[in-house]
DNA sequence: GCGCATATACCTACAGATAGATTGGCTCTG
DNA sequence: CAGAGCCAATCTATCTGTAGGTATATGCGC
């Protein structure tokens, strides 16, 4: 992968995690790099290809930072702790909110490929964590737990961007973990 | 009010929520009522103080409701699950996320006044809870608690509406009151 | 080692649509 | 007649997306 592509790709991914996908303009992104905005659609013919490219590229990195983390855990708990820790670092490396999170958020406006590909980032997520609780609970209540782990991860995010108060994510996961 | 704002101010607030901020423009709010993008320019002279309209009707809304609903409950717990009752029924009563949960997500691509306000509404959902855990927790642990309720109840929003599955927003909420 | 094709990585220029916003004026009602 | 409510016309800025061109590098047959 080239190295414009590649700073494109960061340019727009940290514009969508901090304004949103209609936020963010060829024309800007271009701007950012120093080139024109027709030569971001050399590499991307559409928004929605680059939006694409930008949550495939999220998802890899995300599941091979949490493999990573929880392949050294020795507990579910453990790895439930890697996963919310893995989140943490997405935050807090850069104060912004999870990609698919804010795409989500956002999901009846977006083209639905689009749409499609966070839902099922975030289907990915609620299915890592209930299969990482097996063992420990009953299938009803493990996929109870694993809707409000990703939940609460997603939207601590959301509530530590707007307030400015990066704290509280980790009030909201401590509180959440303590049980 | 007159008739023209409130179905305004509507069909604006579903906008936002469904699809955010940036995808609502003017022109579609006055196709929607049938009039000239020019005469909403007449009820709401800016973009954002449309926007900041409606996150003040939204939180006298959600709070009035609030109360009617928690003023019946007797004890703390009671009043939590009010609380997130009144949350459910914004989501069920209309497949949309929560305003200010939207707001709070795009909070960096927003007029300042806008996402001060947002940010405000998010700010004192969290105090309500905290304020109503009292007595039953000590000032940390309830700050904490408060942060994981706000949390969970926007994250879940977000959840439902990507996977565009409904009962995801039931199931975190039954886990995160168990305790 | 030369000429030619092809690919990469941009560019200029522009189309067509849409954004938010302004000005001035019409019409109806009290 | 005054004001509320609305529209026509228009401005400027910006959006996504397309068409076609240019400079440079690379590979290949001869």
């Amino acid at each position: 992968m080239s190295d414009t592509v590649e700073k494109l790709m960061d340019a727009a991914e940290s514009g969508i995690r901090l304004r949103g996908y209609h936020a963010v303009s060829f024309r800007d992104l271009a701007e950012e790099l120093g080139i024109k905005s027709s030569s971001v659609h050399y590499y991307f013919r559409q928004k929605e290809d680059l939006g694409i490219a930008l949550v495939e590229r999220y998802a890899e990195r995300f599941f091979a930072a949490l493999d990573a983390k929880a392949s050294k855990a020795k507990t579910p708990e453990d790895r439930i702790r890697a996963f919310a820790r893995t989140y943490r670092d997405a935050l807090t490396g850069s104060d912004r909110i999870c990609l698919c999170g804010m795409l989500g958020a956002e999901s009846c406006g977006l083209p639905s490929t689009l749409s499609d590909a966070a839902a099922e980032f975030l289907q990915a997520n609620v299915d890592w964590v209930a299969k990482t609780l097996s063992g420990t609970m009953k299938p009803k209540a493990r996929k109870r737990r694993a809707a409000h782990i990703v939940a609460t991860l997603q939207g601590a995010m959301i509530l530590a961007s707007s307030l400015k108060d990066y704290s509280i994510y980790d009030s909201a996961v401590q509180d959440l973990l303590a049980a």
